[in-house]
This record gives C-alpha cells, structure tokens and sequence, in this order.
DNA sequence: TTAAACTTTCAGAAATTATTGAAAGTTTAA
DNA sequence: TTAAACTTTCAATAATTTCTGAAAGTTTAA
C-alpha cells in the first residue's frame, strides 16, 4: 500500500469519526492530515489533500487552534502561515477533554445549580424524585472531572498509568 | 417556580447537551423526560409532554432501548406500554460508555491495526512518522478502555471512588 | 504608495440529519 | 372473526449543519 493511500484512508476514517462526536467532518478530517505530517502544511496544501475550500479550511483551521490541537507557524522567507498539530497523544486527549469540560460540563453544572436552588412546587413525591436526579447529577459530574483529572496525571506519569491498569 | 417548569427546563438543556455529543436533540429530550418521572410513561405521555410525533417518539424511545438506558413496562390490565429510564446514574453513565466503546472505539481500532498490518510504501521518514502516529493512537485506545473499565469499577466500589479522588 | 500574496468573512447552496404523519402491521378482547 | 387499541414503518418534508467561493480585508515587499 502506498503512504499516500494509508494516510487517505485514515483521515476519511477520522472523518466519519468525528462525525459520530459532534465534530465536523471537514475539522476531524484536517486533523488527520495534520497529524500524519511531522510539519506544518499551508492552507492550500490542506485544501488539495483534503479537497476542501478555502473558506472551509480557514475556518475549521481556526477552530483546531481554539481546541489547541494546532499552531501556526511561520518559516523564513515564506510568506504563507503553516500549520502543525499538536503530534503527542496525550496531550491531544487532554485537550480536547477541557475543551469539553469547559464547553459542555460547565452549561451543565450551571443548569443543575439554578435547579437545585429553585424552591420547587407541584406534587411532594415527584419534585423528590426530580431533586435527587438533580444532585445524582451533579455528583456524577463531578465524577467526570474527578476522571479528566486523574487523565491528566496519568498521561504525565507512568507508575500511575501502570496502577490504573492493575486495578482496572 | 413550579415542578413542571424545572423539568422543562431540564428537557430542555438535555436536548441540546444531547445534540452537542452527537445524540439526537428528540432521543436526548425523551430521555430526560423519562428520568424526571419515577414512573413509566407511555408513548402519548411522551407524545405530549415533549411535543413530537409518534413516530418520533416510537423510533427513538427504541433507540434508548438500544443503549440500555430505557426499558418496557407493562401495566396489569392495560393495554399500552410504558418506558421506565435506568434511573441509576452509574450503570446510565457505564451503559453509554460501552455503548460507544462498541460503537466508535472499536471501528477505530479494526482501522489502525488494518493500517498497521500494511506494508506501506513511499518516503521513509513520512512512513516511520505515520507508524507512529498509528501505534500512538493505539495506545491511546487501550488506555480509554482501562478508564472505562475502572469507571465500572469505581460505581461498584466506594472504596474506589475515594481513592479516585485523592490521587486525582 | 501600490500591488501582489495571502487571510478572513459570510450569504447562499448543498448536504446531512431529524421529524412528521398517514398507512400498514400487530395484538387483544369480546 | 372483527374491530378497537395500540405499535411500527417509511416516504416526504423540514430543520439544521456544513461548505463554497467570491468579495472584502490585511500584510508585506518594493
């Protein structure tokens, strides 16, 4: 199989992937072709690999550098922006979990606060039922970002990475 | 503020947290719904409270079906049938997660060890980089399989949770 | 300056995904 | 049986999301 032909099949992968997360196809698919190159490629280089359009590409460029999984880079003498993903692993995991944490986790907490301090009226048993939904919530996000950071300190140290998997 | 307002406002913000993890906003809202109440509903219940139509409603309280978060009821002498959610918020969290593990990691993995077995051809130095990234995100698969399974672990066991938390 | 090289924006088009609702299917009670 | 009560299916439609590309904006070199 050509080198060429392997990458193809991994960002279409990573693709249909992303879409099943809620992350566009065009951005997942950047992504890969990111990650395959050890360097930064330039927009229109994206925009031929990935057969995309420039708005496209520029867009969902810029999204990848909000989530921190690319930069921009300048080379000498060149006038054009290159782009590089960030290429360690872990480091993408974690990213991308704050970026969740802080996009999704938060509105969530923030609902369940209002929730849990609204003085409730209606019938007895089913506003009980409906608050301790609301605090079982709210432990388990909690839980969440408990694991996130515990995720964390795994991926910077392995005696622990090697403990979570003795006791998993 | 009135029980009904605070469950609206619930199903509401579950809808769209829902789209946002690529659930569909209708299955995220019946599922709320179906958390909010102790007891079973049937599908005009839902019909009405979430405002959809049957069919919708038929498709995707099947679909909770599917993912184990959502059972059949049947009432002694009535005819329709009712839909009780798992209302514990561990085994809700552990269903989704080997729900998905099923239905995302799993392709990703048959993906990477296809591109894996390959012998691939072309520029060295891009091949060794690619290998990498490959054998990178394998790794990066079995260790969300190790926190899956220690989430399971940890909703069986306080113990566990405990300990989460003071190494986290 | 100015003009070429490049980046950004955004209204409209296209693609995808979700929803409806009516018709077909199934089950049950009488 | 049959007919009422209920569930399922799926083609058509609607809603949402994503993508395009041309125009506007910006930066740089000369």
């Amino acid at each position: 199989m050509k080198l060429e032909e392997g990458r193809s099949k991994f960002i279409q992968a990573w693709g249909s992937l992303g879409s099943s997360w809620g992350i566009s196809k065009s951005m997942a698919q950047i992504h890969a072709l990111l990650l395959s190159y050890p360097e930064g490629l330039s927009a229109d280089q994206i925009m031929e690999q990935v057969q995309l359009s420039r708005g496209n590409v520029n867009t969902n460029v810029r999204e990848l550098i909000n989530w921190r999984l690319v930069r921009k880079e300048t080379v000498l003498g060149e006038r054009k922006e290159f782009f590089v993903a960030l290429h360690d692993v872990h480091s993408i995991a974690q990213n991308i979990m704050e970026e969740r944490k802080r996009r999704e986790l938060e509105p969530v907490r923030r609902l369940l606060n209002e929730l849990k301090a609204a003085k409730l009226e209606g019938n007895k048993e089913e506003i009980e039922h409906f608050q301790s939904l609301l605090s079982d919530l709210a432990d388990f996000v909690s839980q969440m970002e408990n694991l996130t950071n515990l995720m964390t300190k795994i991926n910077n140290n392995n005696y622990m990475k090697k403990l979570i998997k003795a006791i998993s």
